[in-house]
DNA sequence: CTGTACATGTAAAGTGTTACATGATTTT
DNA sequence: AAAATCATGTAACACTTTACATGTACAG
């Protein structure tokens, strides 16, 4: 359902779209949140017409594209999935699941590991505080800033948890080989 | 690929396991970082022993259960995997997704939305900081304290920002209307 | 006139969730 | 004897990724 709430969120704040371009906003600004791509888009744009969400007009169009608009019945829907639908918080983290790998590794190893992602989180806290600038900047009234920071918290909080976890594994003794093998 | 890693690792740090316990791992303490049903972890288990990943005894154990054990090209793909393949660091993370579709409901829905995710976080936050302090008592050599803090760290950052967000949206003149209708 | 960006789709494989289905052993 | 827990599987459906496939319009 998460697909075809992004999907009516973006056709009720930006307007009327075509798939082409719904399909770059899940490569840029929308990312940040939510990945598809536009094999997953263009199918499901035709299944919420045939629900009545939105509404197609293929005339004069360039390039033989379809335009797309959200209609009363599907911002009812967006609506109503906001209020209504229970969210679902499952956090699924890989970077999660491989700290708690780490334990399979030599102590250098691991710390090898961590000094990735300290590097990584470190880039991306950075991208992510130009992209606020941005924000701040632009004085709009949606929302956009919002889950925009929400990315920008997460990643510091990795990156100060991955310089933490360093410290943590450089504390225990080494044991001078793998523990796996 | 992670679901099998997760796998290989809780063979290898613990010791051979059955499929249910595995299961049970997955809705226990490994659940903060990955879960899995037991309906794709005993399929999972067929195909990584077909792999030689895992071996099966299943002779002289009680209620027909099959004990898996790693073999040594298990723990080498274990490792290979970890060093050597690129994380997959996309979050999908259905909140974020929430709050950029925040700006299609009324200043008043909107808030009682984020007040929702303020107290599930705030609960959350409260409940992995009990387990950090039994992981602080227990004192053992493996590191699932390192993703036990980093579940923490990230339950803290969606909690101060939701709380942020609040302050945010009260700050926005209300329209006295739904921005969606 | 050739490459790039625009534009839309389908197919196949992999991953994940929910429901269905069964039987063994222990606890009350 | 019944209920709970242990234990293993399959089926159907939903979602996601990668690859395949085609055609349009514009810029250099």
């Amino acid at each position: 359902m998460s697909l075809r709430m992004a999907l009516l969120g973006l056709l009720a704040s930006e307007g009327p779209a075509n798939g082409y371009t719904l399909a770059k906003s899940f490569s840029g600004s929308v990312s940040h949140v939510w990945k598809a791509s536009h094999s997953q888009i263009y199918p499901e744009l035709a299944r919420m017409s045939d629900a009545g969400l939105i509404e197609i007009n293929e005339e004069q169009q360039p390039r033989r594209a379809k335009y797309y608009a959200i209609t009363a019945k599907g911002r009812d829907e967006l609506e109503r999935w906001l209020m209504e639908v229970e969210p679902n918080r499952s956090i699924r983290n890989e970077i999660a699941l491989r700290s708690f790998l780490l334990s399979n590794l030599s102590r250098e190893k691991a710390i090898i590991l961590i000094e990735r992602e300290i590097e990584y989180y470190r880039e991306r806290t950075d991208k992510l505080k130009e992209l606020r600038t941005m924000f701040d900047n632009s004085s709009d009234q949606k929302f956009g800033h919002l889950s925009a920071e929400l990315g920008l918290r997460i990643s510091e909080a990795i990156y100060g948890w991955a310089k933490w976890a360093r410290s943590e594994v450089e504390k225990q003794k080494s044991t001078g080989t793998d523990s796996i093998s």
